[in-house]
DNA sequence: CAATGTGAAGTAATTCACAGCG
DNA sequence: CGCTGTGAATTACTTCACATTG
């Protein structure tokens, strides 16, 4: 295969890179504080320490969306907290639906962050008839025969999987069928969507085991270079790599 | 503790790229789910399939860790496992500790793709009192007050933090001054750690804010280009963002 | 001035495409 | 042959450094 590949076009209008995407919600979160402490404006230097990345990459970031800062001054706290937001669609109401409410979709039903940002939780399902009707987070959980009829009635695009492993794929197929084109994947399983349905996914264990894998080398290094000089530089992190000071792999 | 035993062999993966260390996971849990099927070896592009990303990509992924292929055959799954479980270092126990056990830390807890991966849940602990003794996926929560000795007696150099936002620096700093060198972090913060140490971080909220994006940009998009031009393949993207790939053709 | 915004340079990750091996 | 393993080409992302501007 991989002949006839749709080019993609060098329209650069909207084109926001999806490494700046992924920040931005950093960045708001940063911003909100700050505006809650009714800090009026801010420099990229003193925000990006405050979202854990380095500067130029927030300025160039931020590049992306306009010029929204002030020369001499820095950004307005307010207004780059609605630019942001904006840019995010997180002016509008995004009803989203939680399917599987055990341990995990419980939590996520009772977690501030989803309310505080436009989201709404339009309704909780899970398979088991014990649980209907049961109020969870104040929510009372359907059963999933009301699946496409809760998704059609609320206008739901959004849908969190939060069911074991076994039961996502077919979870997902109807939430598609139902018309949900983004899905939020909580089981450790890879789902297959038709085209234009975006899916993402958080995976608890994949990030121990990346952990695990820079902690091993830790181990094997301190073993190995006793020096120990390691190089007292980056106090820079986030985007892919451990959020903390990444220790040094660079140079070797 | 972290002691330098030597317990490695000499492997010069030195500088395996940071993007394949976070998608080897995933290549293990699909090689886990055929070697629970009894499939003795899988080609690249039926792992690549398998795990939702593309083959070449994946082979060189492999190509960092050795040569544990057979040209024209494949991969022999156990032996693959077997690598990437070492190459991750889940061939060790890790003792974790979960700070913080309310309906994410009781979920995590529960959650069993951890203890199927070399991690053992070594200790629940939570700053309420009426928790403390409670037990919680068969482990009864400890108290705040114990956490130092936890950490020493079960030698964790891995923490798990899942409080409110407001503790979590608080913990964080405890955690690390007790020897805690790798913290997995689900509280909507930035923390700050002295060098050496590594945090990853989960934000439930963020992955939803990337899909508002672009689940906007969708809309916007239906509404504007009705041109409907058929795009690449099916989910290829995992990891990072949504791949999408919609052609962004608009004017400025 | 001080701090943004951005070309240009540098680095990392992905994909291509095919030599070479079993 | 089929499929791996990998240099080379490409694309994406980051960082530098400084001209520009309120």
């Amino acid at each position: 295969m991989a002949t006839g590949r749709t080019h993609r076009p060098a329209t650069r209008s909207r084109g926001i890179p999806e490494a700046t995407v992924a920040r931005l919600p950093l960045y708001l979160r940063a911003l909100t504080a700050l505006s809650e402490r009714s800090v009026p404006t801010v420099s990229s230097e003193e925000l990006a320490a405050a979202a854990g990345v380095n500067s130029a990459k927030l300025r160039k970031d931020f590049s992306y969306l306009g010029s929204y800062g002030t020369r001499g001054v820095g950004y307005d706290v307010e207004y780059l907290v609605y630019q942001i937001s904006r840019e995010l669609g997180l002016t509008q109401d995004w009803p989203v639906v939680i399917v599987g409410i055990g341990n995990l979709g419980a939590a996520l039903a009772n977690y501030g962050g989803f309310a505080s940002r436009g989201f709404r939780v339009a309704a909780l399902i899970d398979a088991d008839p014990a649980m209907a009707g049961k109020p969870v987070a104040g929510i009372p959980v359907q059963h999933t025969d009301e699946l496409e009829k809760i998704i059609d009635e609320n206008g739901v695009s959004i849908g969190v999987i939060a069911t074991p492993a076994g039961a996502a794929q077919q979870v997902c197929d109807r939430l598609v069928a139902a018309g949900v084109t983004s899905i939020l994947n909580f089981a450790p399983t890879v789902l297959t969507v038709p085209d234009g349905v975006d899916v993402r996914k958080v995976d608890l264990s994949i990030e121990l085991q990346i952990l695990a894998f820079h902690e091993q080398r830790k181990a094997g290094e301190e073993a190995e270079a006793q020096a120990g000089a390691a190089a007292s530089a980056a106090q820079e992190n986030n985007g892919k790599g451990p959020d903390g000071d990444v220790p040094a792999v660079m140079p070797a």
